[in-house]
Order: structure tokens, then C-alpha cells, then sequence
RNA sequence: GCCCAGGUAGUAUAGUUCGGUCUAGUAUGUACGGCUGUCGCCCGUAGGACCCGGGUCCGAAUCCCGGCCUGGGCGCCA
């Protein structure tokens, strides 16, 4: 097939800009065929681009014979331009179609596409990421990954204007930062290296200086994991601000939540209508549990968990159900938390640490953050891990470091509870987890 | 790392219990033909599959063993 040139063709309009307004302007329209509907005498070609979709309108008898020539060889997800009248009518549901006079062909697809794009026969998860481009072409992935987006840009306009820098930290580290989590190595010029699983060092100690700082970025953890929430690269918000506690995060953090679902509610309602999912927008202040709480309410529930342990999974499965929003779980015991959180001056067993739990699922971890150096050589002691190792990053500890306080978000985690996904993959573009490594 | 479930056309599924007209059914997609108002268009025709290897048996998609692959759960966490 010959392929036209896009030559000096501009882009009017996008479909979704296309309204009963322009009737019988002519506009210029680019993207790809969703589908063809060919009734004999007249054919209905629908005109897909990353706002929406159009119908195209061609009566078989009334049209040009080149535009006629050229709708017969398009076929499901060419890429291609249509020059063409909008013409007003009842019989679309937008209340609008284009009559084409001049079609230009960029590309062909093949003719048995990978998955059904038309809905009728959805592909299971697995199909859909081996041919992952041609299944992001459709309206719930577009729909998905456009909250992310606004969820994203509400988040840093917001963090702007409260103060917070934003910062990129090395991704490449020379060794553990947390221990724990397992990390994955890289040869960095002979020396070995590791992928960091988290910005959380380097952000406090940022905020000797920036006092307010925060950073959206991947991170790698190469934990085995195998659930529905987990990846192996995984985009992660943090924030870390100096001259603040764990209560002045927490209510911080809670007005990004609120923020975020306010402005992807208002800016995002064809993508939420799309997706079916009616996004509840949370008031302030969200509902704080004490860790003690958590226990007694499981024990209502017939889940006892000794004081001290972790919360299983199972356990907070049983915490969705009574709490099936946001609320925040804080007071956890010192030893479950990480190094460098905040024990209680008043009940040093009990720590500044908090999670910030949707259902079942761990959406934000923070705290207090240990700011004397004494102490936190103490912790990493008591975690069993190697001042030593550590040099680097005590230093700063130094140099006058401040109270400070932070907390880490999962991006494709709040973009699961904002479009209502149940599984990460879905709202990961390409996503890594312990099977998957293409494409 | 541990546990469970499952691999049937491009996609999604029926059939596996209890082996036998299964010559493997259906939907959708694809190809071809027909149709002037579709919007999950419709009608007709065609082509298209039992994960791999071994075993039991007169006979295996079905039962057994091994392998590979996938999904999900746990642990860990964002």
C-alpha cells in the first residue's frame, strides 16, 4: 500500500474539541481507525486520537472517489488524517459526525491484532501487558493513566506552594540504606553497586539545607513479591521537612489526599464516568488510630495480635472491611518500625511512626525522624545493622541536623484507589515485578 | 522463599468430574461476499486451538509422572 506523506497538514482539533458548534467548518483530524461499521451503501469509520473518539461518516455515493478509495483500505489502528466538514446530527451520540473530503493514510496495522481493543472481548492482564503499546491505545488505559497524570501534577502544584523543593537523589547507592529489603545489584566500573530502594537518606539530609524538599521518582526493591500490589520498580512521592513532626506531615498529608481527589474529580470526570468509579472525596481530618486501637478493634473481630508484632495482612484485610477509606494508624511499637524513626520522648517503646492506610492497603509510611546522632547510632544497633556502613550519611548529623519529619506515598498505589484499580500493574505503564521484565 | 489454582484458535471461554460420535462446541476477531444511518450493526461463507515430554490404555484435551509457563495468596513493603 502506498502511504501518504503527512505533509503540510496541521492538526484543528482534537475529537474531543469537535462540537455541534462548528457545524459545516471544516477541521482537520488526526489518530487511528477504533473500528469500521460498512452497511453497503454507507460507512461508518470511527476516529480515535488520545482525547476521544469521532465518527466519520461516508456515504458511499456522495463522497469524493479518492476519499471512497482510501476508506476502503483503512482498517482497525491505521494511523491516519481526515480533512472533512463536522456536520451537526441526531443520529451520533456526540451530536456530531464528519463528512470526509480527503483522507491521508500513515501507517498500517496488522490485520489480527494481539487483543480485542473493541471491549467485547477483554484480554486477561497477562495478554494485555505482552502487547502492552497496543492495549494502552485503549480508552480505560488512556482514561487510567490520565488521572495519574492529574493526580501527579495536583500533588506537585500543591507541595509548590506549601514550600517544597523538588529534588532528584541518586539512584545508584553504594549500600543499603535501610537494610532489610533486599536491594539489586549493579556493576558500577568494577564496584559493586545497588538500585536504591528509597530517597529516604539523602531527604533528610536535604533538609539541613532545603528544610523542605521532595522527590517523585522510581525505586527498586527485590523483594520476591507476587500480589496484586507490589512491584519490582515502583514510583514513589516523598516528602521531608525540616522543624516538623509526625502531626504536621500527617496534616499535610492528608490535604494532598484531599487536594489530589478534588482536582481529579473536577478535571477528570469523563475518565471517572469511563472508568465507573465514583471518587469520594475525603474530608479532614481523617480518622487517626492509635496502634493499640488497631488490636482491640481486631480482637472485636477475633483477630488477636500480641502488642509488639506486625500486622499481617490477613489482619488488615479484616481493618478494610471495618475502615473501608482513608484513616491513619499511628503509635507503632518502636522495634516495628525503621531506624531512623522517632521513639516517644515520654514512652520510648512507642514510636512517631505512621502509615496512612485506604482499606486494606498501605498507601503512606512516615514519621518523626531521629535528628540526634547518638541516638540514631543506638537504633541502628538495636536493628542489628553496622554504624559503619552508615558513615556517610551520619555525618550530617553533624552539621546541625533539625527535627524533622516526612513521609514516603506510593504513586501507583494512589493511582489504584483513584481510578478504583485492583491490581498495580494496571496503572503501571511498564510494569516490573518478579515474572515480568519486558516489554 | 513458601502455599494454592490453572495452561484448549488472535482474544475470551465450553468440554476434564466418571477416558469413547470431540470429526473439540460457542462468542468475538480475521478473510471473502451481501446490505444507505450504524454506534457491541446485521446476514452468509471460510480458515483457525487441546503448553512440552514421557507413561497407562484397544482408545487420552480428559488419568498418572516430570518439566516449562502463568495467575493468585502469604511473607516483605509504597
Amino acid at each position: 500500500m502506498n502511504l501518504d506523506s503527512i505533509g503540510d497538514w496541521t492538526r484543528t482539533h482534537y475529537t474531543s474539541q469537535v462540537t455541534p458548534e462548528l457545524d459545516s467548518q471544516e477541521v482537520t483530524l488526526f489518530g487511528w481507525v477504533q473500528d469500521v461499521r460498512d452497511l453497503g451503501g454507507i460507512r461508518f469509520i470511527i476516529l480515535q486520537d488520545r482525547e476521544g473518539t469521532i465518527q466519520l461518516t461516508i456515504p458511499k455515493k456522495r463522497v469524493l472517489p479518492e476519499v471512497l478509495t482510501k476508506s476502503d483500505l483503512l482498517q482497525k489502528r491505521f494511523s491516519f488524517g481526515v480533512k472533512g466538514n463536522v456536520k451537526k446530527t441526531t443520529m451520533t451520540s456526540r451530536g456530531i459526525e464528519v463528512i470526509p473530503a480527503a483522507i491521508k493514510i500513515f501507517n498500517v496495522a496488522t490485520e489480527q491484532l494481539p487483543i480485542d481493543i473493541t471491549g467485547k472481548t477483554p484480554a486477561l492482564i497477562e495478554a494485555r501487558l505482552d502487547a502492552r503499546p497496543l492495549d494502552l491505545t485503549q480508552e480505560q488505559s488512556l482514561a487510567t493513566f490520565k488521572v495519574q497524570h492529574t493526580a501527579l501534577e495536583a500533588i506537585r502544584s500543591f507541595l509548590f506552594k506549601k514550600d517544597f523543593l523538588e529534588v532528584h537523589t541518586p539512584r545508584i547507592i553504594a549500600s543499603a540504606t535501610e537494610g532489610g529489603a533486599e536491594l539489586f545489584s549493579v556493576d558500577y566500573f568494577g564496584q559493586k553497586a545497588y538500585l536504591a530502594q528509597s530517597p529516604q537518606l539523602y531527604k533528610e539530609e536535604l533538609t539541613l539545607s532545603f528544610e523542605r524538599v521532595f522527590e517523585v521518582g522510581p525505586f527498586f526493591r527485590a523483594e520476591e513479591s507476587h500480589t496484586r500490589r507490589h512491584l519490582s520498580e515502583f514510583t514513589s512521592i516523598d516528602i521531608e521537612a525540616a522543624f516538623a513532626n509526625a502531626t504536621d506531615v500527617m496534616a499535610l498529608l492528608e490535604q494532598v489526599i484531599n487536594h489530589v481527589c478534588t482536582v481529579v474529580k473536577e478535571k477528570c470526570a469523563n475518565e471517572l464516568t469511563l472508568l465507573k468509579h465514583n471518587l469520594e472525596v475525603p474530608t479532614i481530618p481523617f480518622k487517626r488510630l492509635t496502634y493499640d486501637q488497631v488490636l482491640e478493634d481486631l480482637k472485636q473481630h477475633d483477630v488477636t495480635i500480641p502488642w509488639g508484632e506486625d500486622i499481617p495482612t490477613e489482619a488488615f484485610r479484616v481493618l478494610g472491611e471495618i475502615y473501608p477509606y482513608f484513616y491513619f494508624i499511628t503509635d507503632w511499637p518502636t522495634h516495628a518500625k525503621a531506624f531512623y524513626i522517632k521513639p516517644r520522648e515520654d514512652k520510648p517503646e512507642v514510636s512517631e511512626g505512621f502509615d496512612l492506610m485506604h482499606s486494606y492497603i498501605e498507601l503512606v509510611s512516615g514519621g518523626t525522624r531521629i535528628s540526634q546522632k547518638e541516638q540514631l547510632i543506638q537504633r541502628l544497633q538495636e536493628k542489628g545493622l553496622n554504624p559503619e556502613s552508615f558513615k556517610c550519611h551520619l555525618q550530617a548529623y553533624d552539621y546541625g541536623m533539625p527535627p524533622h519529619a516526612g513521609w514516603g506515598m506510593g504513586l501507583e498505589r494512589l493511582t489504584m484507589i483513584l481510578t478504583d484499580n485492583k491490581n498495580i500493574r494496571e496503572v503501571t505503564l511498564y510494569p516490573r515485578d518478579r515474572v515480568r521484565l519486558t516489554p
